[in-house]
DNA sequence: AAGTGGTCTAGACCACTAA
DNA sequence: TAGTGGTCTAGACCACTTC
């Protein structure tokens, strides 16, 4: 950390911040432990107190220290771990082979739930959900994409009867009416054989191998409000995501 | 923003950075206009530069604005978008319902990709690739998870040998080898009959559903170094992401 | 009471971009 | 050449934690 002047090619508050991370890495301050000062890092590089704050800045954001102030500063990890990660701007991204898709209903009503069709939504037998299913189709082509059963846990069956024909999701009109936000969606997968009136329905040989999917929608407490199982054609790899790797990472 | 001295409940920059946030989601600054300098806010506002720039620090974070040195600042979106997310600490999170993983090799020899096999992997015929079938189960009881043939490009075939008894993914090595980095992991799904073969090894009736999961590692160049077919048995949810919510968004 | 991080000011020089 | 954002300094007050 020499000649803050000359040799400006990389900023003073980067050079620091590398040095930082590789006293780090070397295990100059062990996790848990406290970290030094901006006071004495101030005076050990010569630097103002703001250049000092730039360089840990970037080490806070990359969860390798923790700052409180009146207490101190905190070793949260020794290195910055790889991180993979799968982003979607909007939950509609979901159906990923059709930028718009529409859900054409089938039936409805309440049910309670018994053994078999709680344990495929991953809930207890005996709770009541309204359910409606139906067909999701391509918006331009009418090309059926999957065969869904939608579930509303009970406090929202009352939800608005004209979401038919849209895009427009479930989820969002529980949102808007109840003053929810979806904090979390878990998606699972298995493979099934094809029901017959499922098959008829999506224009495949029924008993042919297909995707099951479950979308649990989960509010801020925690809470599931929608449960979806759907019924993918099982041919085409139509269920991709791209892990992308988020920070450098060694 | 008034009397930056008095009521500090809400520090400076941030009264300043909601107030900016409320004027781009009035539409004040069109997506793709110049936003205000900081001279100008100082002056608007009576301000100090840091202060100005802690406060756009915020929106540049969140993707609302650009900047760059010489020619000023370009508003990029209006508002914050709700992202969606799915992260993993290592890719060795892939195998979720075990900690840790044992790949037993089978076969292993070079390949001339034929159409259909080239089809399933995303290439196209005539590549020739190495290619690795096996079984993985799980370290603890030797329960098989999945069957896989693995596939790696030409350039790498020459991995070392000594990966197998080991938790140890070949990208891993790969990478270690020939100094790559994996910048992005595709992982497709699709469901098929279970071949008679893998049927057998995986404890599972010919024909029955599974899942095919094609996993593309590329490295930074958007290379394509390798690609694993995997077979799991179809009964369970055993393909499971969590989407969490990233940022607090409208 | 002393020390910490959080915030804010005033002023300065630089590299870069655009006119 | 003028203006922009990027960097850096010196100094200050505050709320908070710890002793």
């Amino acid at each position: 950390m020499q000649n803050p002047k000359r040799a400006p090619h990389p900023p003073t508050y980067k050079r620091l911040r590398d040095t930082l991370i590789r006293e780090l890495a070397d295990g100059q301050y062990p996790v848990g432990s406290r970290f030094p000062t901006e006071q004495a890092l101030c005076t050990r590089f010569g630097l103002s107190r703001h250049t000092v704050r730039e360089a840990i800045r970037g080490l806070t954001e990359q969860g390798l220290l923790s700052r409180q102030a009146g207490s101190g500063t905190r070793v949260l990890a020794n290195k910055q771990p790889t991180v993979f990660a799968y982003r979607l701007e909007s939950l509609s991204n979901l159906w990923q082979y059709a930028a718009q898709t529409r859900f054409v209903r089938e039936q409805e009503g309440a049910v309670t739930l018994r053994d078999d069709l709680a344990k495929k939504m991953g809930r207890t037998a005996g709770e009541r959900w309204m359910r409606i299913t139906g067909i999701r189709c391509r918006m331009d082509d009418s090309t059926p994409l999957c065969w869904s059963a939608l579930f509303l846990a009970e406090p929202y069956m009352g939800v608005r009867k004209n979401v038919n024909g849209t895009d427009r999701s479930y989820y969002e009109t529980i949102c808007e009416d109840y003053g929810l936000t979806v904090s979390e969606v878990e998606r699972s997968m298995s493979a099934i054989s094809t029901p017959a009136n499922v098959a008829d329905q999506l224009g495949i040989a029924p008993g042919a191998p297909s995707i099951l999917e479950r979308r649990t929608y989960r509010e801020t407490g925690g809470e599931s409000f929608e449960i979806t199982l759907s019924v993918y054609p099982g041919n085409d790899f139509m269920h991709t995501t791209r892990l992308v790797r988020e920070n450098g990472g060694h």
